[in-house]
DNA sequence: AGCACGCCGACT
DNA sequence: GTCGGCGTGCTC
């Protein structure tokens, strides 16, 4: 054994545990900290997990030490540690992804300072025949000197002091660049805008959140415009106020500028978001303020729960059920389970907020082991308006809507208000078929048919992105007749164009792809003049639209009746929430119409029971040995052909598991096929998380060591949100 | 995951 | 005769 200081390093390979590297040098490096090392044929860079001696007889030495100081805190390296360990995904590639990627690079991590031009000494006594025969730069020193802290170049170009007459005061030494710190000052008095009036409900919600000491779950279930926001905002206030830190998730969609704006104006502290569409450097950034204390409020979406705070306070995720708090690729991890950890290990409230809880919190909450502050009345005292369930199956053929919607769209836009028609089907019509031989087009390399889109002339696949030209005859029999199914939202858009004397905007991700395009299309609802939206679930949440009084809802049976068990729960949960958006300043209408208007979930969901529902569900949850009530782990395998993706998971089900686990599998996965692969799953069921962990490390063991994984690519995913 | 090594087919 | 296809194996 060596005595040479050894170290842990957890690298971003796929690849259980750390690798050990010899140190030169006598600082050891605390962990968290970045090094340089050696790995393979390149050079990687890594977090020390620890030193202890290694008996690895090939050990390499550590190439470089970038950090004296651990670029996360232990709090966050803890939490990466857990998480790495409960969804069973290595911690090299955990705490990678927990890091903003310039430090992932080895970049310093420093906020970037902003560069100034500065008069200099030389400069201030500088008389004006000495620039008599330079007009440019006699203007240029002139505006310095009124300018002593400096000015940036953005503010020179705009007093048009161009570039090269500052590079020249700079050669004559007249002028300095200089780098400034323009972090502002964060004033005395943090709030900026008086609190809106609260009703009992929120007034109590608000005063148990800040009663609270140390680790508190609370759920925050509170119906569309109950002022659930309004809570966070009272309870974030004396913490702000004591110089504290609030992290606030939402979801991906969620965060609008309208969201932003409404903690901006309400508090005078700086708030950052943490989101996809920043650059590297802007996210560094903002990263950096939040782990330096200068951030107060840190708003983003899932993967911002990685982010380090100075003097962490509170955290609220929004919309706590949103499914896209859990990430569907690579590291599976539940950002409103690990905001739950973290509030937790940090000792301080964590508020989930929903109007639907996801059944999981819901659990928890009848267990006793979450807070309920339950927000039952709207805050503009308007009740909700009930959901009119219709038999879609009198619709005339070819006609997604019912004369009746129609009519009630007719009336909601003649008497001035705003409609919206939601389908959850982008395109025009959602499949093509041959009148004469029944051919279909579908996708080649997906177990699915093609969506016709008329307005760019293609028949897409929604699941791989597949795109061929329509063909104008049949390809099997080449009769010309070919014709359209089903309706998406450009089809549904023509129709009331033609019904309908007001403007009908689409709103799906084909309508508002181009940057600014959703902003355009929202700005013009909110005018608020008479007209009517098509939407996808895009337009579910967030939004806020005064005058819409009446919404349509047109094809939500497939959720109820999914073969997903969650299928019910999510239904339900995007039913009352495209509902919400109804009536929200006045009174509104909500028609739902089914195929199946008999159906006893939908008919309790729409009933605006949802606690009533979600007891319903649970139960059925409970004999089925389902979360919450049991725990799920999925296997998931794809490959080139069926046989070698059910061979793999056939081998690896034949692993001895710790008894109670459940094996079940392996079976195809609901889509059999998608993107050219053939798709399997094994799925491990038990009552108790503890054994499923245990069968989960036996089973990753030997996945690894199985000579026919090697022609799949397969995963865990554990505690699975959906199952397709 | 990368990145090498390694052994078989159509090209200058 | 080479370039390059992706199977296989390893990374402290």
């Amino acid at each position: 054994m060596s005595s040479k200081n050894t170290l842990q390093i957890a690298l971003p390979v796929p690849l259980p545990g750390c690798f050990d590297y010899a140190l030169h040098g006598t600082v050891i490096p605390p962990r968290g900290s970045r090094v340089k090392v050696p790995f393979g044929r390149r050079t990687l860079i890594g977090l020390v997990h620890g030193h202890a001696p290694s008996d690895y007889p090939k050990l390499k030495a550590v190439e470089a030490v970038i950090d004296e100081e651990p670029v996360l805190p232990d709090e966050l390296y803890q939490l990466c540690e857990r998480a790495a360990r409960y969804y069973h995904h290595p911690l090299g590639e955990v705490l990678n992804y927990a890091l903003p990627t310039l430090l992932r690079q080895g970049g310093d991590a420093q906020a970037s300072l902003e560069k100034r031009w500065q008069i200099s000494e030389r400069g201030q006594h500088v008389s004006d025949d000495q620039v008599s025969r330079a007009p440019r730069q006699r203007d240029a020193l002139r505006i310095l000197r009124e300018h002593p802290q400096g000015l940036s170049s953005a503010m020179l170009a705009a007093l048009d002091v161009s570039a090269s007459a500052l590079n020249s005061l700079r050669e004559k030494s007249w002028a300095n660049q200089i780098h400034v710190d323009t972090r502002p000052e964060v004033p005395r008095e943090t709030l900026a805008q008086a609190p809106l009036a609260a009703n009992a409900e929120q007034r109590g919600a608000i005063q148990a959140i800040q009663k609270a000491k140390g680790f508190a779950p609370f759920l925050l279930d509170g119906i569309t415009g109950s002022g659930k926001t309004e809570v966070y905002l009272q309870a974030m206030a004396p913490l702000l106020a004591a110089g504290k830190q609030v992290m606030v998730l939402v979801p991906e969609i969620g965060l609008t500028p309208q969201t932003v704006q409404r903690f901006k104006q309400r508090f005078a502290v700086p708030v950052v978001t943490l989101h996809s569409g920043l650059s590297d450097r802007e996210r560094l950034d903002n990263w950096l303020a939040a782990r330096e204390g200068h951030a107060r409020i840190i708003i983003g979406t899932r993967s911002a729960i990685f982010t380090p705070m100075l003097n962490p306070a509170l955290i609220i995720v929004d919309e706590a059920h949103d499914s896209s708090l859990k990430q569907q690729d690579g590291f599976r991890y539940h950002a409103r389970d690990l905001a739950t950890w973290r509030a937790q290990q940090l000792e301080i409230p964590v508020i989930l907020g929903s109007a639907t809880p996801a059944l999981e919190t819901l659990h928890l909450t009848r267990q006793g082991r979450f807070q309920w502050l339950k927000l039952s009345q709207r805050a503009t005292a308007q009740s909700r308006p009930p959901i009119e369930i219709v038999d879609a199956r009198l619709a005339p053929p070819g006609n997604p809507l019912l004369p009746l919607s129609l009519q009630a769209l007719k009336q909601c836009v003649e008497a001035g208000n705003q409609g919206l028609v939601f389908i959850n089907r982008r395109g025009y019509a959602p499949m093509i078929l041959c009148h004469d031989c029944g051919w279909q087009a579908e996708c080649k390399r997906c177990d699915s048919f093609l969506t016709w889109h008329r307005n760019d002339q293609a028949l897409r696949c929604h699941h791989c992105g597949y795109q061929q030209p329509v063909p104008s005859r049949c390809p099997d029999c080449g009769s010309s007749a070919i014709q359209e199914a089903g309706s998406g939202t450009e089809k549904l858009t023509e129709l009331l164009e033609q019904s309908l004397p007001v403007p009908v905007i689409r709103i799906d991700r084909d309508a508002t792809r181009r940057k600014g395009a959703l902003d355009a299309h929202l700005a013009q609802i909110q005018k608020g003049e008479p007209a009517v939206m098509v939407g996808t679930q895009m337009l579910a949440k967030g939004h806020h639209f005064p005058k819409l009084t009446l919404v349509v809802i047109l094809d939500m049976d497939s959720g109820f009746l999914s073969a997903d068990f969650r299928g019910p729960e999510q239904a339900a949960q995007l039913l009352l929430q495209v509902a919400g958006r109804s009536g929200r300043e006045g009174k509104g209408r909500v028609i739902l119409q089914s195929r199946h208007p008999d159906h006893h979930l939908l008919q309790l969901a729409a009933s605006g029971d949802y606690p009533q529902l979600a007891t319903t569900l649970l139960e059925e949850r409970q004999m089925a040995g389902l979360p919450p009530h049991g725990h799920l782990a999925l296997f998931r395998c794809e490959a080139m052909t069926m046989g070698t993706a059910m061979n793999f998971l056939q081998q690896l089900s034949t692993t001895a598991v710790p008894q109670d686990v459940h094996v079940l599998g392996p079976i195809p996965a609901p889509m059999e096929k998608r993107a050219g692969r053939f798709r399997t799953q094994l799925l491990l069921q038990c009552s108790q998380r503890a054994p499923l962990h245990q069968a989960l490390n036996v089973l990753l063991e030997q996945a690894r060591k199985l000579p026919e994984g090697r022609q799949c690519r397969w995963h865990v995913d554990v505690d699975p949100i959906d199952m397709l």
